[in-house]
DNA sequence: GTTTAATTTAAACAAGTGTTTAAAATACGG
DNA sequence: CCGTATTTTAAACACTTGTTTAAATTAAAC
């Protein structure tokens, strides 16, 4: 059927959005291989094992993302040595947008592939990230820092949780909640929309002066 | 071998620890009743099935806790009627520390079930909450609204989402948040210590105001 | 104490999971 | 075009899941 290492990218494509739409454990591998049109043993022939695929699949996307988000961080800081807290959210958005063009619903699913990671990670995933983009990721959260540097490092070690918390939880409902809006209050909001609502709403949280 | 009607709240005790632990989902009934020491067959003869067990770990916190937060916006209302946004999400500590006399641990626990369950839900939980406890949540929501009254409707509905992912997940994973902040930063939070940090962070974030 | 109802128990069931195997088919290098 | 390596395939494996069954046990009623 399919000439050769298609089979590899149908098996990606097929994996990346079951996965996004119902999480990792809830997709079987054969519920993807039949929507993927390919045999069921050629998950392990090419991937080993259904971990290893979930890795391949987010590695997808941050391969891409994770450079590109630095390099904006690092241009904003060289512009704008103050730069606000929302700049350096919004700073993400062209990044995550990009995504739309590696492909269709690009950024709708690495966030949900994103939050999904983090709420059913057992470790391997965690472990995989901070392993292969933790240089990235603690440029961000110097950044973060820096731009609010009346907050003390255990609060922020907090806030920024309670940021990941929202972000990841709005993304992985993301479908549900825009349906909801669409219902109750005629919104329709694509995932751009929801991106540019949740940033100042993340950027006050992590501001808000600490309490006595 | 144990006595009669004490079997259910074994499966209880030991199915709610266990839910809060690990998700419902990652949680087979064999893990519970061996925990139990209970028949693994006694799960369905007391509950019918797991989905019924999951609404029932669950209806026994809420139907303490939904109550009494109710009561306590209502004497907040009658005393304050200008009052803030942090004020209102307060109001919710009592309520929520008083789970830990119902029950060791009670507050985490129910905490980390609420997060739990909006994540793996699959609609049944969803609606058994909102069918059972819609009246104290509209309660709640009306608070909020009118305490922030410079948000419009269809913002709000966002911000209440968003601020539900930061409870949800920082819940979820509160053990874990912990631990690390003991660690590095030698901060040794219980869950009220972890309730009083992120109120703060929610009350800015949903009021901080619509950029145009 | 006997009968009836409620509960507990061990065993099996049916369905689903990820993974492995060995043979068939396809593609590739010389 | 042939032989080798790569890939695909169907089948089976070993295991876990929630649920059901029917017999054994315990409790309650009379």
């Amino acid at each position: 059927m399919a000439n050769r290492s298609d089979t590899k990218t149908r098996i990606l494509d097929a994996a990346e959005k079951l996965f996004a739409e119902r999480g990792f454990s809830e997709t079987s591998l054969r519920l993807i291989t039949s929507k993927a049109e390919v045999n069921l043993a050629s998950v392990n022939y090419h991937f080993g094992s259904k971990k290893e695929l979930i890795r391949a699949v987010l590695a997808r996307y941050l391969d891409v993302f994770m450079p590109a988000a630095s390099s904006e961080i690092v241009s904003l800081q060289s512009s704008d040595k103050d730069a606000s807290l929302n700049d350096i959210f919004s700073t993400l958005v062209k990044p995550l947008l990009d995504l739309n063009q590696l492909r269709s619903e690009g950024t709708r699913t690495f966030l949900q592939l994103l939050g999904r990671g983090y709420i059913e990670s057992q470790g391997h995933l965690r472990w995989f990230i901070t392993t292969h983009y933790g240089d990235h990721l603690t440029q961000f959260v110097k950044a973060v820092a820096d731009s609010a540097p009346h907050i003390p490092p255990a609060e922020m070690f907090w806030r920024l949780h309670f940021t990941l918390g929202t972000v990841v939880f709005t993304m992985a409902s993301a479908d549900a909640l825009t349906e909801i809006a669409a219902a109750d209050f005629g919104e329709h909001n694509d995932i751009e929309a929801v991106i540019r609502k949740v940033i100042p709403y993340l950027s006050a949280g992590v501001a808000v002066p600490v309490t006595a």
